[in-house]
DNA sequence: GTGAAAGCGCTAACAT
DNA sequence: ATGTTAGCGCTTTCAC
């Protein structure tokens, strides 16, 4: 890297290191012309200024985190897009980092940002993550960290997450609707917020209808998740809906019942938590609990910055609900 | 950010910040037992070095980006999780920086890495991206580029590709076998590298077989390619058969063709380029050529490390071609 | 085997 | 309105 600096531009015009320092950001100490003279020069030696330095100087790096457990999710990666748009507009940086659903990633990426490489974080916490510490943590070093979707009820922070509760009631009530009796929930975890929320929602509804629970919890890897919904949907007993707690799981359940002969929605009814552009190309189509994903990412980037602009009062930090929206398909029709 | 620092551990030990540095480089000139103590407090204190003060003091950040179109795309998500195995492995962290298909975007983005923000870049250019100015003059500035699959020819740099003509070629060569002879082709951009070799390998196929070539390229607004293809399946000599060359535009011609009450395959066979999990659960379930997205992020980022670990000999790069996979499905049988 | 000191590029007092 | 200077935390000679 060969790189023009401040001090370079200095000599070449004859002026101070602080006197272009100051002309760079737009000093009112500095004249007109002479703000013109440098942002000229700067342009012409195509100066970039070195983000290290300013930030080592200045402890503040402009970074923010977004730490999710993939990408390879639709609901994540319009939530980044969310995201990312209104960090660019406050001359943010976007550093995306990924946990694979593992709680040992995700410690090791927390700890990493105690050395101050970012100025807050983003997150959506991994399926197997019980406790805070990691985060509680960081915090502490004053590096705020704001949820979405995913929260950590024993961390107080910030939380951007959708009407999990009522969604799963909403969605387990459509399947009794559509005649099922015996219906399945397939959780993520039973650490994980929205996985327990939407069982909630689950199991209000069941409760109501007066029928049983069925609650299986899936693992983070899809071939242990294959082999549960595939005993689960071979029993005598099978459940006749499913409510599928993240998208991962409702593409198994179509593998699944492609694999028994199983048809959908006649042998079996599906309603799955997911953004998925083409749920309408399934087959059968998949009803989807759709998430206002991008406006989740949009209102926690800016939650996170509101934060890291002033010293925010609210210890707590807020908390904000976006409704999902049920919209129904041949999955469960 | 209150932060440990180098200092506050010398201090703690009774011993030099420069002792202190060496024992966490493990450097052979400090005592074993020495390089212990350091350790220990360093972990006891919860130390982590500040990596603004190390990039700006050893003009190497260990940051490593990825510049892509979009995350929302089987193929790059995939590519993500190569490249993060592999710098993971050596410690890089990875910057995903998206141009949304925008070239002005991709200018920007590639402008900033001047500042020595990252030691390397890998990339697949925007569909807008018609000219590589820009990232010459990164390279010009001693910031390594390595393209992976959409790389821009007038550059030298090494390239990590799959068989675009190839599998152009065979899809295309799939779909006459299937009994069409209208066959049309969907682009992405007459700029773009893939786009172009997988149209060379249906122009091919095409010609060996004497059959006229339509060829329609689409923008990266969804709306406008949706008319498009609405207009292109609306004409009375309608193509039977279509090569998709990205994932975006497949979902396109589902939604087209269930708008306009066509029957896929029967009226319309269709074969794209996709990493899709679920095209065999769409309906029909969708015949891709199918990348190696996994192994083209890892030999990528592999290339790239070592670009950055060793003084590279080969100026103009290496150049790896990795082939795809054509899996038959529904749609175009 | 350990320490002192210079300096990476930038910013912000504090002069002038 | 412009310049001088001290340091942000770290690495790296060079000395002891």
């Amino acid at each position: 890297m060969k790189q023009i600096n401040i001090k370079a531009l200095a000599q070449e015009l004859n002026l101070s290191v602080s006197t272009i320092s100051k002309a760079l950001r737009d000093s009112y100490e500095i004249s007109e012309e002479t703000k013109h003279r440098v942002l000229e020069m700067a342009a012409k030696l195509n100066y970039t200024p070195n983000p290290y330095a300013s930030s080592l100087r200045g402890k503040k790096s402009k970074n923010i985190a977004i730490v999710i457990p993939e990408v390879a999710d639709s609901f994540f990666s319009q939530a980044i897009n969310g995201i990312e748009s209104v960090a660019k507009g406050k001359g943010y940086h976007v550093l995306i980092c990924l946990t694979h659903e593992n709680f040992e990633n995700e410690q090791a990426i927390l700890k990493e940002f105690q050395s101050g490489r970012v100025d807050g974080v983003l997150m959506s916490v991994s399926s197997e993550t019980a406790s805070g510490g990691h985060i509680q943590e960081l915090i502490a070093k004053e590096v705020p960290v704001v949820f979405f979707d995913r929260a950590l009820g024993e961390v107080p922070a910030t939380r951007i997450v959708t009407d999990d509760f009522q969604s799963g009631y909403k969605a387990t009530m459509h399947l009794i609707g559509q005649g099922c009796r015996n219906i399945a929930f397939l959780g993520v975890s039973s650490k994980l917020s929205i996985s327990n929320d939407r069982m909630a929602g689950y199991r209000k509804a069941m409760e109501e209808k007066g029928l049983p629970f069925r609650e299986i919890y899936c693992s983070s890897s899809p071939e242990e998740n294959y082999t549960l919904i595939k005993e689960m949907l071979q029993q005598p007993d099978r459940p006749c809906g499913v409510l599928a707690s993240v998208e991962k799981l409702a593409t198994l359940v179509y593998q699944v019942c492609s694999d028994l002969q199983l048809n959908m929605p006649a042998d079996v009814k599906l309603v799955c938590f997911s953004n998925l552009g083409i749920a309408a190309m399934l087959y059968p189509s998949l009803t989807t609990v759709t998430q206002p994903a991008f406006e989740m990412g949009k209102a926690a980037a800016a939650a996170l910055l509101k934060l890291l602009e002033k010293k925010n009062t609210d210890p707590a930090g807020l908390n904000m609900v976006i409704p999902s929206e049920l919209i129904l398909r041949g999955s469960s029709l």
